[in-house]
DNA sequence: GATTATTATGCAATTAATTGCATATTAATT
DNA sequence: AATTAATATGCAATTAATTGCATAATAATC
């Protein structure tokens, strides 16, 4: 299970309450790996309670206390363990794939505008990344050069996206034959 | 939940027993669709229940009984139902990743090891699907269009393949700098 | 000033997936 | 003839993920 060793990454780099968790989780992971807020926060009371993670209660005015979250030496030694292990192949689980494989049963029509809908999705996604790519560019060396593992990882959405448009162009030219 | 329409999909065109759709399914929706087994007898035995599909059992000499499965009516009506739904986007859950953003914790000599070690699944994941397509394509007519939709979900794999291997190449580029 | 959206948590129940056995046959090797 | 690998099932325990609530503050807008 690497949901834990996710929130242990951001973890590392700076201590942080669920919620900031979530945030930074959508942001800099959400293209690689999605987590729902429960996960997020149940994992976070597992980490704590197998004593990966500390806990300081910040009391806030009016509000319920804040609990911030920090590595500890056995959570990070235990990040560095994850991260020195080979991790296994990704598992895919493609339910349009499915149903296109099953496409005989369906009217063309039907899943040409399933296709149009994730299109339209995938489009969205490549412009956001395209759009963050560009930023990168702009960056002077020495930030470009920190940033360079997660510029990767950008790198494989943006290649992921658009190997996916074009597959999407095979199948529309298909189905409107 | 789709692992049950992925068998269902498979078993609308021909009854099975829990192995035989094992079999298929690895072959057929691989792929796109990993499951295990046991989830796979396990969802065998659910259907059952729910009576979305029958099951007749064939006697053998010495061995166990063979279970064989078949669509009912209900089962053949909750597939085209799930087939006319949107299916959500796919859920990517990719821990290569993840190591990759936290990496400035590595020697890149560690992530260049793995993203090879990974490459060569890739490749030959790739080479097998490549293998599929020159089967396909020296089909006459009548049998490429039966197959043109299972076609299509193949060349998902090998576009996905190749834009995976294009983005391990500037990885590689990268760490050996 | 009232309503809606967003921020910021969290629990409990259910469903799904994984891990680790377990069994027994047949086919292939040594 | 004995061993190993591959075929062909399946159960039970555990872990993980999803779904469906629920609460309460603050910010924004009508």
């Amino acid at each position: 299970m690497s949901l834990k060793h996710a929130i242990m990454v951001l973890l590392e780099t700076e201590s942080g309450s669920g919620y900031d968790l979530l945030k930074r989780f959508k942001q800099r992971l959400g293209f690689f790996w999605q987590a729902s807020h429960q996960q997020i926060y149940q994992q976070l009371k597992v980490m704590h309670r197998d004593e990966l993670i500390d806990c300081q209660l910040e009391t806030q005015k009016g509000k319920p206390d804040k609990k911030v979250y920090a590595m500890t030496s056995s959570g990070h030694k235990e990040l560095l363990d994850w991260l020195n292990q080979a991790c296994k192949p990704q598992k895919i689980n493609d339910s349009l794939l499915v149903k296109l494989y099953g496409g005989h049963l369906l009217d063309k029509s039907v899943l040409l505008d399933e296709i149009q809908q994730h299109r339209q999705q995938h489009e969205k996604a490549l412009a956001i990344m395209l759009d963050i790519e560009k930023q990168y560019i702009q960056l002077e060396n020495g930030e470009q050069n920190t940033l360079a593992l997660p510029f990767l990882t950008l790198r494989r959405g943006i290649l992921g996206e658009q190997a996916w448009l074009t597959w999407a162009q095979e199948v529309e030219s298909f189905l409107q034959k």
